[in-house]
RNA sequence: GGUCGCUUAGCUUAGUUGGUUAGAGCGUCUGGUUUACAUCCAGAAGGUCGGAGGUUCGAAUCCUCCAGCGACCACCA
């Protein structure tokens, strides 16, 4: 064996890629089987930017579980996708801009298409990049986008069907408002941070009764004195004995002297504060709903920017919110309304993609109504006929669907699809297309024929943040358009976290490339790692021994076929077909770990099998590890070494034959999770054999 | 306020229905290798399985309580 050809140590670097060539080429990667499908919607990353490690692994459990189901012999399909990401994207192009010192209003829509669109390539292009350098066998040419020609229709007819039957209203509700992104989200886009603020007493006077001598008051409690200004009410809870002798009485709300009622209403808790709220309908989600049942007045102060507006007096108009209480609070000091101050923690909604404070307010938007969308959705994950994996989720997912509330679906944004109403200028929620995703990346509205062979699909894999966002989502938009479930099976990977057990954060550093990992590695080592730390597991602490673990793997199997092909030259034995009859040989299983060794295939395989199925990837990865390195290398290729060097021709054949096969069987195991070190092996192999076989690729599952 | 998860060797962790000396990787230490691999081999040290009770012939595993960490949900004004 020429050394220059065959080197010691495994190079990923040079043979990863020329092996994703070969594959794609060949059209592996496409659904050729006739049996049963598997099907695999890959979760379409966001064009905002690069993959990160969580992709990596989510890549990695996908191309697993397709490799294995196409090694099986059925007709497996896995369509990639990428997702235009709304409100997300649109952002990173306005930071781009602002360096600039320009504002997406400077520009205009149709500029900032064109930046999104120049952006939209580029980073298009990269994700895919990314995916195949990691191995991902997706069907490319089944690629689709949230945002071609076909999901639009689809997007599209989804809109317009569920108007149709009543589902979408157009209506004046509260909403979340960002004032950066000036635009309303849903309520789960909203992020609730925990903060040290105040709480601010204050005396409401109340209006004089006839036979009254002194004035009285009220003294209430808020975190937000500066939307007093839109007070309509002030409300006690009518099981309050201390106050029931107000209820019905007029009040002055200071600054605006504005005449209100006292009332009662079953939402105030009497022991918090002073059992006092002073109702801002139009800027607080509970005193909307308080509004709604009283009739109160909705008095808007302030608007989509944030300032300050509407009926208050003219030295707060126009005045940022924060200013603005500012101004309030000395005015209430001045005019002795602000009895005293406390601090308290609370939770602050902020906006999930740019972290604005959010501002509740009253707006004209599309809202879906929820209730009877959910009961089907519900049905199914309770029947188990979707099966959450791990199963704790399932208990998540429920408890949100069953108390799920109507989705504000249009957003104020310029990316994204346009509401298919004359007239209409806004666009939707990206998270309503993404949760056509299962049906609409099949080619639905158009009854094609993947629509007919892939859908329902087999698996979701996806990390737990989208478990409402997207999930429940797709549930219910599947069991709507297709009356069918999008998929049987939804496994909850574990969040990768950094060596400390924080989150990774790009804009922190504390991000890992996974092309760097790589190049540093390969990609089977990057894979290996990443996985063998996956199972039912909630989180996972990224280290790069574990990556380095997987390197050595790889080196390890290289060198154990060099062994084999070495003294595959020494005893011709060309031609030999690959057999496994030879692992039930009588006189080689009079070695010990021989037999130990065709125990340990036997058990192994089934192990393997069995782990990936129950996806407990970590498993799967231990067994391959443990049988090839420490029973295979570490026992059967030592205790053989005798055989073959000393051992008579015919004997030395033999032995080798066996090896042959266990490490043939080996090299199929490991494929789904070092596809790359495995094919590539598998090739010198049977070269070394003078054997025409298929890449291992399509090679049947051992038995 | 509620729900869920985690706590096992110096570090990262496996341990799926309770059952022989609690496994592994990294690190440390000792020894080895002229012909697959030092990205290696043989071996060693290192764990009262977060704490306290309980169930059981038997508990890292089941139950109760407590502590610390983390995630999520909720109309904490």
């Amino acid at each position: 064996m020429k050394k220059d050809k065959f080197k010691k140590h495994y190079n990923p670097q040079t043979i990863e890629p020329k092996i994703y060539k070969s594959w794609e080429e060949e059209g592996y990667f496409a659904p050729k089987a006739l049996k049963k499908t598997f099907t695999i919607a890959m979760p379409p990353p966001n064009i905002t930017g690069s993959l990160h490690l969580g992709h990596a692994l989510n890549a990695t459990i996908q191309d697993v579980l397709i490799r294995y189901h196409r090694m099986k012999g059925h007709r497996t399909l896995w369509i990639p996708g990428l997702d235009h990401a709304g409100i997300a994207t649109q952002n990173m192009v306005e930071k781009e801009l602002s360096k600039s010192g320009k504002t997406r209003q400077d520009i205009g829509r149709a500029e900032l298409l064109k930046l999104l669109q120049t952006w939209e390539k580029k980073y298009s292009a990269r994700i895919i990049n990314q995916f195949k350098k990691i191995g991902a066998s997706c069907d490319w040419s089944r690629i689709r986008y949230t945002l071609d020609e076909g999901y639009a229709r689809a997007v599209k007819k989804a809109f317009i069907l569920y108007k149709k039957k009543g589902y979408i209203k157009r209506g004046q509700r509260l909403v979340n408002w960002c004032p950066r992104c000036k635009t309303a989200l849903s309520d789960i886009e909203v992020e609730h941070r925990e903060e040290k603020g105040r709480l601010y007493y204050l005396k409401y006077r109340l209006l004089k009764k006839k036979e009254d001598q002194k004035f009285e008051y009220l003294t209430l409690a808020t975190t937000r004195p500066e939307t007093l200004l839109g007070d309509s009410a002030v409300a006690v809870n009518p099981d309050d004995k201390k106050y029931k002798k107000y209820i019905g009485r007029k009040i002055f709300v200071p600054l605006v002297k504005r005449k209100v009622r006292v009332i009662a209403d079953e939402a105030i808790d009497p022991k918090f504060g002073t059992g006092i709220l002073k109702v801002t309908p139009a800027h607080d989600a509970v005193d909307f709903e308080i509004g709604e049942r009283h009739h109160l007045k909705k008095i808007k102060v302030i608007d989509e920017e944030a300032e300050m507006t509407g009926p208050i007096p003219l030295k707060y108009r126009g005045l940022d919110r924060f200013k603005a209480r500012e101004g309030v609070v000395k005015d209430l000091k001045q005019e002795k309304i602000l009895v005293k101050t406390e601090g308290l923690t609370h939770k602050v909604p902020y906006c999930y993609r740019c972290g604005q404070m959010i501002e509740p307010l009253i707006s004209k938007q599309w809202f879906l109504s929820m209730k009877k969308l959910a009961e089907p959705a519900i049905k199914v994950v309770e029947e188990d006929k979707i099966e959450f994996v791990p199963e704790r989720y399932k208990k998540v997912y429920l408890r949100w669907m069953k108390s799920i509330r109507d989705w504000c679906i249009s957003r104020q944004i310029w990316w994204g699809h346009k509401i298919p109403i004359k007239g209409e200028e806004d666009v939707l929620d990206t998270w309503f297309s993404s949760a056509l995703w299962p049906f609409a990346s099949l080619g639905w509205p158009k009854e094609t024929k993947d629509l007919q062979t892939f859908y329902p699909t087999s698996v979701l894999t996806t990390a737990k943040d989208n478990i409402f966002l997207w999930v429940a989502r797709m549930i219910f938009s599947g069991l709507f358009f297709m009356d069918e479930i999008p998929f049987k099976v939804v496994y909850i990977h574990p969040t990768i976290l950094n060596a400390e057990g924080r989150r990774m954060s790009k804009s922190l550093g504390t991000g890992v490339d996974p092309l760097d990992l790589i190049k540093k590695y390969g990609a089977d080592a990057t894979r290996f790692g990443l996985i063998a730390k996956a199972g039912h597991n909630q989180e996972i602490r990224y280290s790069e021994s574990s990556i380095v673990a997987g390197r050595n793997f790889s080196n390890k199997m290289l060198n154990a076929t060099r062994f084999i092909l070495m003294n595959i030259e020494k005893n011709k034995i060309d031609g030999f077909e690959i057999d496994n009859d030879i692992l039930s040989d009588k006189k080689l299983l009079k070695i010990e770990a021989n037999k130990k060794t065709v125990e340990l295939l036997k058990k192994t395989k089934s192990e393997i099998e069995k782990h990936i199925l129950d996806f407990r990837f970590n498993l799967a990865a231990d067994s391959i590890y443990e049988f090839f390195w420490h029973q295979f290398c570490d026992k059967c290729l030592e205790q053989n070494k005798d055989n073959l060097y000393q051992g008579s021709e015919q004997e030395k054949k033999k032995v080798l034959k066996f090896l042959i096969v266990v490490m043939a069987d080996s090299l199929k195991l490991a494929h789904p999770f070092m596809p790359f070190v495995s094919e590539h092996l598998w090739g010198e192999l049977n070269k070394a054999l003078k054997i025409k076989a298929n890449p291992l690729i399509i090679t049947p599952w051992p038995k």
